[in-house]
DNA sequence: GTTAGCACTCAGGGAAAGCGAGTGCTAAAA
DNA sequence: TTTTAGCACTCGCTTTCCCTGAGTGCTAAC
């Protein structure tokens, strides 16, 4: 059976009501939404046809249709009008990007939050490594005799430091040719290498000089690993519930279950492309199978890839939401896509 | 009126019970409860009056009666068993605790989680400071001609450190300089002190100078005011929806949305009680006024103390959770209440 | 002070009925 | 071959009504 022009206008037009109203769409409904003047009994059957072919479904036999996850899907390839956002648009999402994030640990969270505002749906943020991090450089400073600082930077310009202790004693002058040591052998290397390289230099050195080494590098390892990017922040998860569809209390609790307290599940983009989305049953975890999942990703500075995921109901606004999200995404490239986080303006100041 | 020995038992009862099922409780059901025999007629006397006083309610005319806030309020105060933990109970929490914390920056969340597991409710953790955080100590590293490092050493052992870059070239061999300043002038006051302290300087320096001991100041600034505590984690959030008060799906939007999206205004102790109980209305949110909320605090180091709440319906088990919180409360304490974190032990050694 | 007895209240559940939106099919018209 | 009008049918929803049973308050007797 073929898809024709009159078809793909008519499942559109199901599609769009039905993200509007949550309510089926019949025959006649149809029909005076079309341009041009049909009768229903030509929709009736148009819509048996697009039954059929799988791109729509009845709720129960006296109901109108609602788009399968395959309508959906159509919907969002082909017939979904991709509209730029307007100059206000624009400007109200520049506007609320403006002087708002200084840290880069912060920009995560805070993109996430706005851009929960923009869209009205809940949503989550996350970052992750384009390649993998290592320590750039290491710096231990002296604090007393059993304690000390340990400084660590990361190829990616974070600095992390944290206060250690020893059990044993330690010559503070020691601590310099210990950082020279890390800097030399534990710069830009994996953390998977690190503790054999650690092992190599057991019977070099003093037990006091490898009891340092060893919590230094222990450390640096655990940044490494899970280098606090794994970290996933959501925001206005409640709003999931004032969806029709998620008005019963199991569903609802399902899902808000996965995003409040499963969060690291979300799915993160398979692809390279800017914007991905998920319909329904496309969806891995059952928790959202129900749901659909809009996702674009951006750039933190050189090395690093934001994410940010819009959850709603399998009707949600595709077009409105994948046109904010994509500027959105796109705005927070262009400011924190360079090298480094430009520095701070002047208030007021053009 | 009097509140009888013999009224007291009935509000126990009557509350245990609806703690239990969430059923009303009607004559005959607690006359069969009564130790030695008495008939519903003359429970049903006691029932008025006890209603009358406001320890219990009726949902409508035919239900049986249910407790007031007021009566859970006398049932938390006098009637309830606070039963210790069982060597079995007190072995799990200290399984659980073993080996398992490390930094101080975590030690707050995971109490959070693991509080949940033990009672089952939602729950809620933060730390706050006894005392005015200052920083201890300032040091800047040299990165290359317009970037460095800035570390700084609060008061309470924590250090933070951040990447800098300035517009203007800064001699390298200046830093150590600049940190010698900060810390003669910049340490142990507050954070509303720095900015007069550094206009001060203003005009005593070279604006090179200047310029990176803004940025420095500015940071440590933002470090002592949010100082990174006002954090608040939830955990296991979405269980509120699995009580039969919360099926409606607006009431436990509500909460949901108060615990989930507004985290920061979820209840602080007002005591210094190491426990602490809100029950319904005393809440100040109206999104708790019909939840109830048990607060325990614990210590970090010297200087912090560590929040946990747990939030449930109002016929929240009481006797279990308080009992179950203290506990790990003071477990915590024990554990993290010194003025270091322990040393990490090694594994499977006594 | 306690108890038995009785009339009364009221939420919850189930059955029955009516409504109305929407369908599929047929047969005629274009 | 496509479109249309017409019609019988389906089925979820809502409303109404009734019944049941748990529980109450009150009274009068123990």
């Amino acid at each position: 059976m073929e898809l024709t022009e009159r078809k793909k206008q008519i499942l559109k037009i199901v599609v769009e009501s039905y993200i509007d109203t949550a309510e089926p769409l019949g025959s006649k409904a149809i029909a005076e939404k079309m341009p041009g003047k049909i009768s229903s009994a030509t929709i009736r059957n148009e819509l048996a046809d697009l039954s059929e072919m799988g791109y729509l479904e009845q709720p129960h036999t006296s109901a109108g249709r609602i788009p399968s996850a395959k309508g959906y899907r159509l919907y969002v390839n082909e017939l979904m009008e991709r509209r730029p956002l307007s100059p206000e648009e624009q400007a109200a999402i520049n506007d609320s990007l403006r002087g708002e994030l200084r840290q880069t640990e912060q920009v995560v969270a805070r993109a996430g939050q706005m851009a929960q505002s923009l869209v009205n749906y809940p949503t989550y943020a996350a970052a992750d490594h384009r390649s993998a991090v290592t320590v750039k450089r290491f710096e231990l400073l002296t604090v007393d005799d059993t304690s000390f600082i340990a400084v660590v930077m990361l190829s990616d310009s974070r600095v992390k430091s944290q206060l250690m202790t020893v059990d044993l004693p330690v010559e503070p002058s020691a601590l310099p040719a210990m950082s020279h040591l890390l800097n030399t052998h534990f710069t830009a290397i994996p953390a998977r290498e690190m503790n054999g390289k650690l092992m190599g230099l057991s019977d070099q050195v003093v037990p006091e000089w490898f009891l340092v080494l060893n919590r230094v590098v222990d450390y640096a390892g655990e940044l490494l690993q899970d280098d606090g990017h794994t970290q996933v922040f959501t925001s206005g998860a409640s709003r999931i519930m004032s969806f029709p569809e998620f008005r019963d209390i199991d569903k609802a609790q399902g899902l808000m279950h996965f995003m409040v307290d499963n969060k690291e599940n979300l799915p993160v983009p398979t692809t390279d492309a800017p914007m991905q989305i998920l319909i329904g049953p496309e969806n891995v975890s059952d928790a959202l199978k129900e749901s659909s999942v809009v996702m674009a990703s951006y750039d933190i500075g050189d090395n690093m890839r934001g994410l940010i995921g819009v959850v709603g109901p399998t009707r949600m606004d595709y077009a409105t939401v994948a046109a904010r999200l994509s500027y959105f995404a796109e705005s927070l490239t262009r400011m924190f896509g360079k090298r480094e986080l430009p520095a701070k303006e002047e208030e007021g100041n053009p």
